[in-house]
RNA sequence: UCCCCGAUAGCUCAGUCGGUAGAGCAGCUGACUGUUAAUCAGCGGGUCGCAAGUUCGAGUCUUGCUCGGGGAGCCA
C-alpha cells in the first residue's frame, strides 16, 4: 500500500512536470482555483511544490469525475491523472490534459478568499493562509535559507552545538525574559541567546555555531519583531574583530548566493527586485566606525543624533540605503553594549562590537562582537553592569582555563527572511509567528 | 509603558446632514469548449465590537471599556 501512486501511476511533483511533457501522469494535491466554463473545467492545482492549470473537457472524462470536479470547492483534495503538454496559455508554461480525476475531500467553504484579507483575519486563520502562494514561498525560501547556513558552516568547521532553551537568569540581564516555574520553589527562563553556552562550547570544538528559536518578553509591537524567533550564533576560538566581520559578510553573501541560485521562481511570486539583492552576494561589504556612521547621519538628515547613543530604527534606515549591500558598523560606545564585549584597546570607551544594517529599512541582521577573554575586565564588567557574579562564574571559568580571543555574532533568521523576500513584516516570515498578545493558532 | 489609527454580512469595504442596512468576493441554483482573482442571471446572508449617555430617533455624536493594526523605546 502506498498513498504515492494511484492506477499504476506515481505521483509527479508539479515542479518537475515540464521533464515529462508528452507523458501520462499523476498529480495529487489540492484545488487552489476552479474556473467552469460550461463543458470545460479549468482547474488550478497546487501540491506544495507548485501550481499547474489541468484542463477537463467533457468530452474526455467520464461524466461523474467531470461533475464531481464541478461541485468542488476551493481546496478541496484531489487526484489528477493527465497527459502534460506544453501551453503558451498556460502560467508556467504546461498544462495537464485530464483524463481521471478524483476528489478525494470537499472541502468546505474555505475562509480564505481570492481576495485581499487584513492582518488579523489572516493570522488567526494562519494555518490556512500558509497554503497561499506568497506564504508558500517565503517557507521555501525559508527553508533554503537554513540549508545554506547549515552549509556554510559545515564546510567552514563549523560544528552545531545547541543551547538549552531553559536558562537559570539572564544572558545579557536587560532584555525582558518569559518566566516559568521549574520545579519545587525554582525559576527558569526562555532563552534570549545562545551566546554564552556557544562560547563554552568554542573553547571545547573551537569553531561552532548555536541555531535554535529563542525568546524575547519585550512588549515590542513593529514588522521587526516577533517574541519567538530563531537565531544563528557562530562562535569561534581565536577570532578577533576583523575575523568576526569577515566571516559575517561571507555568511550573509552565501546565503543570498544561494537563495538566488536556488529559489528564482519564490522570489519572482514574492515580486522581489532581485537587483536589490545581488549585490549583497559580493564580498566585501562596505565597514564604517560608530563614529563614522554618526557623521554620516549628522550630515543626512539626523543632525540632533547625540553623540553615545544607540541608533534609533530610522537611523538605521539611513544607514542601511547609504550602500547596494549591507553595511558593518564596528566599535561602538562600550556604554550601549553589552558586558561581554571586549574594549577596544586603542580606545577604551570603545567595545569591539560589529552591527550589519541590511538597505531598505530591514534594519539590523547581524549582532557580534569580540568577547572579552580577560578573567580581571571581565569580573569588571559584570559588576558595571550590576550582574549577579554566582550566575556567571561558570562563565568566567571560561576565562580561568585557557582563555584565548575569541569572538562571534548573532544572525536573525527571520529578518534575514524578511529582507532577502522583500516581505515587509516579521509574522510572514516563520510559519506560526508568536507575538504580542498573540499565540493562536 | 507611551503616541496615532481602526472595529458594519464568512471576507474586503461603502454608508452623505442623525431618519430604521449596501456593494464586491465567498456560498447556493442555472448558462457557457480557452478561462487567467473568468463572465453572465438569480437566491440566501446583519447582536453595525461591548456598555452607558445625548436625542422623538444613533452604524453615524459623546464618554468609558475590549480587541486589533502601525510606530516609539528595546533588540535580531
Amino acid at each position: 500500500m502506498t498513498e504515492q501512486s494511484f492506477e499504476g501511476l506515481t505521483a509527479t511533483p508539479i515542479r518537475r512536470l515540464a521533464d515529462h511533457v508528452g507523458e501520462r501522469v499523476l498529480v495529487q494535491g489540492w484545488l487552489y482555483n476552479l474556473r467552469s466554463k460550461g463543458k470545460l473545467h479549468f482547474l488550478q492545482v497546487r501540491d506544495g511544490t507548485g501550481i499547474v492549470q489541468a484542463v477537463m473537457s467533457v468530452a474526455d472524462v467520464a461524466e461523474a469525475d467531470f461533475e464531481a470536479v464541478k461541485a468542488a470547492t476551493q481546496e478541496s483534495s484531489l487526484r489528477v491523472i493527465g497527459t502534460v503538454k506544453t501551453d503558451e496559455r498556460a502560467p508556467g508554461g504546461v498544462e495537464l490534459t485530464v483524463s481521471r480525476a478524483v476528489i478525494v475531500h470537499v472541502a468546505e467553504p474555505y475562509p480564505i478568499a481570492k481576495k485581499e484579507h487584513g492582518p488579523d483575519f489572516l493570522l488567526g486563520n494562519r494555518h490556512l493562509w500558509l497554503r497561499s502562494k506568497r506564504q508558500m514561498a517565503i517557507l521555501r525560501v525559508r527553508d533554503s535559507v537554513i540549508r545554506a547556513i547549515r552549509e556554510f558552516f559545515h564546510d567552514r568547521g563549523f560544528h552545531c552545538v545547541d543551547s538549552p532553551m531553559f536558562t537559570p537568569s539572564a544572558c545579557e540581564g536587560t532584555t525582558t525574559l518569559f518566566q516559568l516555574d521549574y520545579f519545587d520553589d525554582s525559576k527558569a527562563y526562555l532563552t534570549q541567546s545562545g551566546q554564552l553556552y556557544g562560547e563554552a562550547s568554542a573553547m571545547a570544538l573551537g569553531k561552532i555555531y548555536v541555531f535554535g528559536p529563542v525568546f524575547r518578553a519585550e512588549k515590542s509591537k513593529t514588522r521587526r519583531h516577533l517574541t519567538e524567533f530563531w537565531m544563528v550564533e557562530p562562535e569561534a576560538a581565536f577570532y578577533d574583530l576583523d575575523d568576526v566581520m569577515v566571516l559575517a559578510e561571507e555568511f550573509v553573501a552565501h546565503i543570498v548566493r544561494h537563495v538566488l541560485r536556488e529559489n528564482r521562481s519564490d522570489l519572482a511570486d514574492l515580486e522581489r527586485d532581485v537587483t536589490k539583492l545581488e549585490p549583497a552576494a559580493g564580498t566585501p561589504y562596505p565597514r564604517v566606525t560608530y563614529d563614522d556612521a554618526v557623521r554620516y547621519l549628522h550630515e543626512h538628515g539626523h543632525a540632533d543624533f547625540r553623540y553615545g547613543d544607540d541608533f534609533g530604527a530610522p537611523h538605521e534606515t539611513v544607514l542601511g540605503d547609504a550602500h547596494d549591500r549591507p553595511v558593518l558598523v564596528h566599535r561602538w560606545p562600550a556604554e550601549v553594549k553589552a558586558f561581554y564585549m571586549k574594549r577596544d584597546p586603542a580606545n577604551p570607551k570603545l567595545a569591539l562590537g560589529v552591527d550589519m544594517i541590511a538597505s531598505e529599512g530591514y534594519g539590523e541582521l547581524i549582532g557580534g562582537a569580540q568577547r572579552e577573554d580577560d578573567f580581571g575586565e571581565l569580573e569588571k564588567r559584570l559588576v558595571e553592569h550590576e550582574l549577579p557574579r554566582e550566575a556567571f562564574e561558570w562563565f568566567l571559568d571560561l576565562r580561568r582555563y585557557g582563555s584565548v580571543p575569541h569572538g562571534g555574532f548573532g544572525l536573525g533568521l527571520e529578518r534575514t527572511l524578511a529582507w532577502i523576500c522583500g516581505v515587509d513584516h516579521l509574522r510572514e516570515c516563520i510559519p506560526f509567528p508568536r507575538m504580542l498578545y498573540r499565540i493562536y493558532p
